[in-house]
DNA sequence: ATTTATTTTTAGACATGTCTAAAATATATT
DNA sequence: AATATATTTTAGACATGTCTAAAAATAAAT
């Protein structure tokens, strides 16, 4: 069994092997999680023991089998809880985050199966990103952001990037939401800004919004 | 905000205000929470610096009015966490408490409030004890143990004082359940066991048992 | 009312997880 | 290749919550 602090910096690992391909440094562990890079290291090595991650000094971390398993259940519960809040309490999709990071600590295996079958076993959260099954496995689809599309090119929304409350929010207002067909209709050269159309409405998002929404990679 | 350790105590303290009379002492509470007297000292000084609990040394505690609500508060939680775990997860009303014990921890007003209105606004728990409201507030049934019942008295029961899973379990098999109309139909004077009838069946349950049931007061 | 027994508190220690400041190592620059 | 810069680790400290063992206070017994 872990702590929750554990939990976390697991967690966090997990996430950020799924961001970048290299080993991943302590201060990018530091900077992800809002701490110091010395409570790191310090927590680094009590993984480090437990076999959770392989550690070598000064040369970064990588999880571990026994350790990418553990991250993926918590990253289940994670987004099977964010799945109860906004189907079952109808929360709003950018008010779940900090709920279901205090619920993905409870302990109990056969609170999330029975989670899971009450919800129908979802395949996606909320914010479109996948659900890992019992044992840890993610079934991935391919993805690419909006901003690698060109004029004229479309696709479906299939989940967000970035998943702050401020962005989700501006989505909102956007009514820009998982499921919706997005089509290029140009790009502007200067500032690479989209004019889109979604819903046969036209609007112009900017670069920033275009890198953080992913869409179905249809080549 | 407490921490779990806090809430952990101030539940303690407020449960065992509604079983005794007098002062709560220090051993009471570390039996209780399994724990030492003098880790329940330490923990006692700091509820009272936060004006939680009413503190003379060697005299033992009481709950300040700000400390109660709190109290209550957490009970509120925990048992509304037991309604939606046997109601809609499936668990057994022996299954919960664990559970139970960490969901309540869980920061967030606005999900206890959503959890609540999921639930249908239940007034009491799955172990038949009352739900206290959004204020902490609680209307206590007037009730009487099993045990306090003479020869041809007859009530519902209302709710079970030991939940310990054994004891739970063991009115699984005799299928004695929240809402069943139970009837004395003989005392054993040797032992205080009784002989019962209950959905048209008769049997005998201990005193102890009969010690560990609530029925309601009809008197 | 003194002694005895029990309860409660204190003192000092330990585990977890965090921090600051300094030292060690790695990376970048010339 | 030597120096400068940035990153990582260590050492020592602190907060929370726990414990053991000893001291202090209360309650019980004669």
């Amino acid at each position: 069994m872990f702590s929750q602090a554990e939990e976390n910096y697991l967690k966090a690992i997990y996430s950020l092997e799924g961001e970048t391909q290299k080993g991943i440094s302590t201060n990018l562990i530091a900077n992800k999680m809002q701490t110091k890079a010395s409570s790191v290291t310090d927590m680094i090595k009590k993984l480090s023991d437990k076999q959770l991650v392989v550690y070598k000094k000064y040369r970064g971390v990588e999880l571990s089998v026994k350790g990418r398993k553990a991250a993926s259940i918590i990253v289940r519960k994670h987004r099977l809880w964010e799945c109860f809040l906004v189907d079952k309490l109808h929360f709003s999709w950018d008010e779940v985050h900090d709920i279901a990071e205090q619920l993905e600590h409870i302990k109990s295996e056969d609170l999330i199966e029975r989670l899971d079958q009450f919800l129908e076993y979802p395949s996606i959260d909320p914010h479109g990103d996948p659900i890992p099954d019992k044992n840890g496995n993610i079934t991935k689809r391919s993805k690419v952001k909006l901003s690698t599309l060109k004029e004229n090119e479309q696709s479906v929304l299939l989940s967000v990037k970035d998943s702050s409350v401020e962005f989700l929010k501006y989505l909102n207002r956007k009514k820009i939401a998982i499921g919706n067909t997005i089509k290029v209709l140009s790009i502007e050269p200067f500032d690479r800004s989209m004019q889109i159309e979604m819903n046969s409405k036209q609007f112009v998002i900017s670069e920033n919004v275009a890198e953080n929404l992913y869409l179905k990679n249809l080549s």
